[in-house]
DNA sequence: CAAAATATTAAACATCTGTTTAAAATAGTT
DNA sequence: AACTATTTTAAACAGATGTTTAATATTTTG
């Protein structure tokens, strides 16, 4: 009755491995079962087809995907400590793993992918309670009045772009690896100034 | 001698199509075949093969890619106003083909993928005479020092991020269609607002 | 240990893949 | 008109694809 969970695990994470780096259409069964070192029906034993193990893969990585803005927003700090910091730690998190985004990306503009309940993941957000956190400094004129779609995406936008692009950037800028790095820290700063600035002038004023 | 050329460009108008809006291994050449309305065997009879013909394809959408900046950054403008314009030029062109960036992205990204000579793109770009402006202006202290790849990324950061991610904003924010476009034409106005402010603080404090 | 349940394997399956072939249709030339 | 070059077609190709099968190995249970 006690399986070796091993095997599973091993699976899942070479299938994680593979799809985040290649995409669902572009990688085969054959390649995850390779990769994993196991033979190609345990892939489907397990997982049933390559679908249904996909959709694992997506959903533990949305979960990797907002999780750093759900740790963030549950702290207890002001709104400009929590952008300050969320900033540092989707830089740190995305240095880590800077094919996330393109990933996620890629695959909900994917047709034929039905299940884009990403809803699930948004609704983690909304529960920290950061957004009722920003209209109570709205209506302290602390913060620009700004919506939940257009803040969302301000952070993700100058967040995840960077990492999403790294490839094209250095084809077109002529870079190597050595060089992207260190470029990226010093934008990870600037948009620490311009969000900040930008979303609470007038404190950002007064630190000057 | 003289060859239809309505087939071949039908082809490769099916190409483009297809090719954006699934990637490279996401569609067949029998796909790309059906939706010019040709044979199988045409698609390889003008093009030799679906690398070559997808090649065709990228190079044109990089050629879109960066057609507006090279527009906008041509004209005798000053740099705030080149900004200013430039964003409304890309919200405008973007609504129009919304599927084209995260078809750059995730065709750079795709290893396998090799000819990545997107340096050529970007020349043009640098030959508009955009990052002499923007030393000269930096001198006079008329914009914040910041260098070419930082000032690149945080442009197309916010004009093309908003669009690749539309699909995963639907479902996270449990939008359509209709209430997209609004979020995104009042995005713009954030956008242009912040990354002017930012890059130019004196003139726009003078402006307000 | 024997029986039952689970895990693993190699092989087969039907279909799809990119590409090629060789014949047929069409257009152009003399 | 006959001949040549070009375009189009259906069919075939070899290999890859997701998935299933049926047999074997391993583990768990009584």
């Amino acid at each position: 009755m006690k399986k070796d969970i091993s095997t599973e695990e091993r699976i899942k994470e070479a299938a994680r491995a593979v799809f985040i780096a290649k995409g669902f259409s572009g990688c085969s069964t054959r390649e995850i079962a390779k990769a994993s070192g196991m033979n190609v029906a345990l892939v489907n034993y397990y997982f049933r087809s390559k679908s249904q193990l996909f959709q694992l893969i997506f959903n533990s990585a949305m979960e990797d995907f907002t999780n750093t803005m759900v740790e963030v927003f549950s702290r207890d700090l002001t709104l400009p400590e929590k952008m300050r910091i969320l900033i540092e730690k989707e830089y740190e998190f995305l240095s880590q793993h800077p094919e996330l985004p393109s990933f996620i990306i890629q695959e909900t503009n994917r047709e034929s992918n039905i299940a884009h309940d990403n809803f699930g993941f948004f609704q983690k957000i909304v529960d920290t309670g950061i957004f009722q956190q920003c209209v109570e400094a709205q209506e302290r004129e602390e913060m620009r009045k700004i919506d939940i779609f257009n803040l969302t995406l301000l952070i993700i936008s100058n967040c995840h772009y960077p990492f999403m692009s790294r490839n094209m950037l250095k084809g077109m800028l002529k870079l190597n690896d050595s060089q992207l790095i260190p470029n990226i820290e010093i934008h990870k700063k600037h948009v620490s100034d311009l969000l900040i600035s930008y979303l609470f002038p007038k404190i950002s004023k007064n630190e000057e």
